[in-house]
DNA sequence: TTGTAGGCGTTATCAT
DNA sequence: ATGATAACGCCTACAA
């Protein structure tokens, strides 16, 4: 395999005029400049990444933290699908600037294993929110910059970008009630202590009191996010005495697999129940009636917890920073409105 | 920033014992294990991933090529979703031998210097069909270990794994022409030349011929894989003097498509005409009547690319091999079935 | 504009 | 079981 070295033999210039070149700075003249890309291609190099990293202390690389890429078999349940729609968005940002992504589940390797295998190749590091633990998250912290993407529990020391959770779910609530005239209203929550699913139905909770209705203590039912679980806090629901007129889930998984459940029991929607969901996933466009949601601006937030994550690498002690991405509801036929039209962003 | 060195004399050893408690195998004493192991965990040092690779030569990271994360902005636009599910097989595979994936899209404007720089930080590069011109493909298989995917077109000297579009194709066909007895069949291609479309064109025809129908020189429209494309397919289609009893579809985006536009003409599916996509994307379950198709295993496509890498980087001058693997036909209504069956797997 | 040479943090090869 | 030390391939002052 050739080296730099070889290179600079046979372009007949130094190993210093090969790097100068290969930087692509200025500082040689443009015949040598040709002599040595010809050379180059000649011997088909390109500059090890490895000595290229350990001499000027930067990889190129950032790194993505997953809690879980694949925990699933089962084709049809789609994982959370914004996990992909982050990737996109950090790739897009990192390709801007001439890096590359690495991405990683937290799944089998944990802390210290997985700061050996990934935190040592990268530059810096995004972490999904829910990947990994406090202790291992602030180990981590102590060797490379870090920042934390949709994880609200603002840890000590590192930047973050999250979206405005609470805010949709207050924006897409009011729009039930002023837009529609519900008072019945009901929120679906995922898990029972995730963060995501706390905000939104805080936000619920906040739409609720501005129009003066009474506000419930807690979620109506849990569906763990699935679409499953979504049919089966439908049914939950409607075993009550007096169902409400409209639900707004957690997510649009659940949402979907609601309307499952709506449709078996020859309940109208939204004539007789309007339903609400969050993601505005590629599904929620295409099941009857098309799903009123809340859109996250997940690609956004990969771009942007790179973006952060350069600045921090570029200036390892400047103040760090939470960026909060403003969410927008989209109105479709699922919660009663006649055609599909957006209406405003929040916050 | 601890190195070796600083642990190495805070613990009373040598370098050379350090890195080998780190490398995990044997070559020392329990208890030299635990003082280098407590020194590294109190100076917070983790191993220089490029002082790693450039020693050993190995980088344990595994690179991703595609064709380009996301062209578009639009954000209803799905760009091919099976992206995605490579990345996660890929994920999958190399977490499992301890090692990372590096992704980089290829097509924009710093695409191919990206490609460049990325294959000197992994130890093997998985390339997406598209990804890169032939030469550019030739060039970079020089320098590091190339396995393609979904790239039928065997490049000379480089392994590859693909999906049976042609036998998936086939069985679907077969299925609307045997099981449900249609006749006249119509056939709706991606892009003029696009491999996967090309494949698929041609197992449609290998039915049609094994059946004695009369067999078509060219697709009877071409929808681009987009959905949108597909709606305009299927007006084209709808023009004919004399439509088809059924129309199979090169993707499922173009088959959701042309759902919409038979819905609007009011034209009844499976009734009046019978529809079948390719991919089972997850919008093909909750789109109305669910959408029969053919699906790829895409996740394994990426495990296997990933496997097929490793054992190509273990043993680079193995024979190359070309693995191909079988498509599954989902059985949903827009064909004709009553139920949600499977139906199964080709070759 | 170009060359010289020291160092980046590990691993691997010999010794012991 | 452990240590000394030469690579590994490139970058970057510093000189010329």
């Amino acid at each position: 395999m050739a080296t730099i070295y070889h290179v600079a033999r046979r372009s007949g210039v130094s190993t210093a005029t090969v790097s100068r070149v290969m930087k692509g700075g200025t500082g040689f003249s443009a015949a040598t400049r040709e002599r040595v890309l010809a050379a180059a291609g000649e011997l088909a190099w390109v500059p090890s990444g490895s000595a290229r990293g350990l001499a000027s202390r930067r990889t190129g690389i950032v790194g993505l933290i997953f809690p879980d890429l694949d925990n699933t078999d089962e084709p049809g349940q789609d994982s959370p699908l914004y996990f992909d729609q982050i990737i996109r968005g950090a790739e897009r940002a990192a390709t801007a600037m001439g890096d590359a992504v690495l991405i990683a589940g937290s799944r089998c390797a944990t802390g210290r294993d997985l700061v050996f295998s990934v935190a040592s190749k990268v530059d810096g590091l995004v972490v999904l929110a829910g990947s990994l633990s406090k202790r291992d998250l602030d180990q981590i912290g102590r060797s490379v910059p870090v920042v934390l993407l949709a994880d609200r529990a603002a840890h000590r020391g590192m930047d973050g970008v999250a979206a405005d959770n609470r805010g949709g779910a207050r924006a897409i609530t009011s729009h039930l009630i002023v837009g529609h005239g519900y008072r019945e209203l009901a929120f679906v929550g995922g898990v029972q202590r995730a963060p995501d699913s706390m905000e939104r139905f805080a936000g619920f909770r906040d739409a609720l009191k501005e129009a003066g209705l009474s506000i419930p203590e807690a979620p109506a039912a849990l569906g763990g996010f699935t679409e499953s679980g979504g049919e089966l806090a439908m049914h939950e629901i409607l075993r009550a005495p007096r169902p409400p007129e409209a639900v707004v889930f957690a997510n649009d998984q659940m949402a979907i697999g609601a309307l499952s459940t709506l449709r078996r029991a020859r309940i109208p929607v939204p004539a007789q129940m309007a339903i609400a969901g969050f993601d505005d996933i590629a599904a929620a466009r295409h099941v009857r009636p098309a799903l009123t949601t809340v859109r996250q601006p997940m690609r956004d937030l990969g771009e942007q917890a790179v973006r952060l994550l350069f600045e921090r690498v570029a200036e390892p002690d400047g103040a760090r920073r939470a960026v909060l991405l403003s969410t927008e509801v989209v109105l479709r036929r699922s919660c009663g409105c006649g055609a599909r039209v957006r209406a405003g962003a929040t916050s």
